[in-house]
DNA sequence: CGACGATGGTTGACTAGGAAATCAAATTGA
DNA sequence: TCAATTTGATTTCCTAGTCAACCATCGTCG
């Protein structure tokens, strides 16, 4: 006697990627009508607020390639949201940091994720959001989870 | 007074992609080692005990285009894992169908993804896990979710 | 001091998907 | 019946990542 071949739909995974696209793919909608992506979404608030930082911090934090922090930047240099300067006491390093419309902006979009995020969980009572934020929260920790999750 | 802007991490989509995120890489690993990505995996379990299907079904089962579809056909077949053939019925249409390798394999994959699942969620006790998978389709199914997840 | 390995960043080749144009076959209707 | 529309699939072009090769500069050590 075989057991039989699981369904797509009997793993925890399945249903996770399920919800968890469904909210990026809005979330990216609507960032979408403010032209950006999501990515650049999460570079624009990683450099919000603090000082010039180096392209490779940042591809550290976000759990991206350096090359593709390299265009990443370059996208949103075009956009006039950041701006790259050489670095004073490296002549091979950079940084990177918000220009004025971009430093403008993230309030804006920051808005937008917070509700896209209030309207994907409204279906849950205030109980279950605090239970489902500390199960994924533990998965995190347990995991040894830290970049910045994008695509 | 001005509200402070919101952390990435203040959303539970942040913390939602994030888990979703190292669990399909860690699926994604333990596939590529295998020879399939985790697209490919999802075609070979559609196809799986299945009468040869279109590859517009498959499409929209799986939540992708139709030209994606025949890329990642291409793939497969190349693969020697499934095979197109075309529908005697109709002059225009084709139809995918697993090998005897593919049908093969795809109890060999079955059994990666329930270890996978089963290792990442470890650290939940039985209750969480049901707790956890209940909201998940609560969502899934409030938002109307139904193709299956593929990035 | 100067060569040489390490480091920061960029670039080229590749992968995988989406949107839209395209092609061929089927269906519809005047 | 046959022209027009619709439909199934493929192909082309674009976006956005990775990996690996590369270039320049820095730091070290003989």
């Amino acid at each position: 006697m075989k057991a039989p071949v699981s369904e797509l739909t009997s793993h925890l995974g399945f249903w996770l990627r399920m919800v968890s696209n469904h909210v990026s793919q809005a979330f990216a909608a609507k960032l979408g009508d403010a032209g950006v992506t999501v990515a650049e979404w999460c570079l624009l608030r990683t450099l919000y607020g603090k000082p010039p930082i180096a392209p490779s911090a940042v591809a550290d934090e976000m759990g991206l390639t350096r090359g593709a922090i390299t265009r990443l930047a370059d996208r949103l240099i075009a956009k006039a949201l950041i701006r790259r300067d050489a670095s004073v006491h490296d002549g091979r390093a950079q940084t990177l940091a918000l220009t004025e419309q971009g430093d403008a902006l993230v309030p804006v979009l920051a808005e937008l994720a917070d509700r896209n995020d209030a309207a994907f969980f409204a279906g849950l009572s205030p109980a279950e959001r605090d239970s489902f934020e500390r199960l994924l929260k533990r998965l995190a920790e347990r995991g040894e989870m830290s970049s910045i999750p994008i695509d």
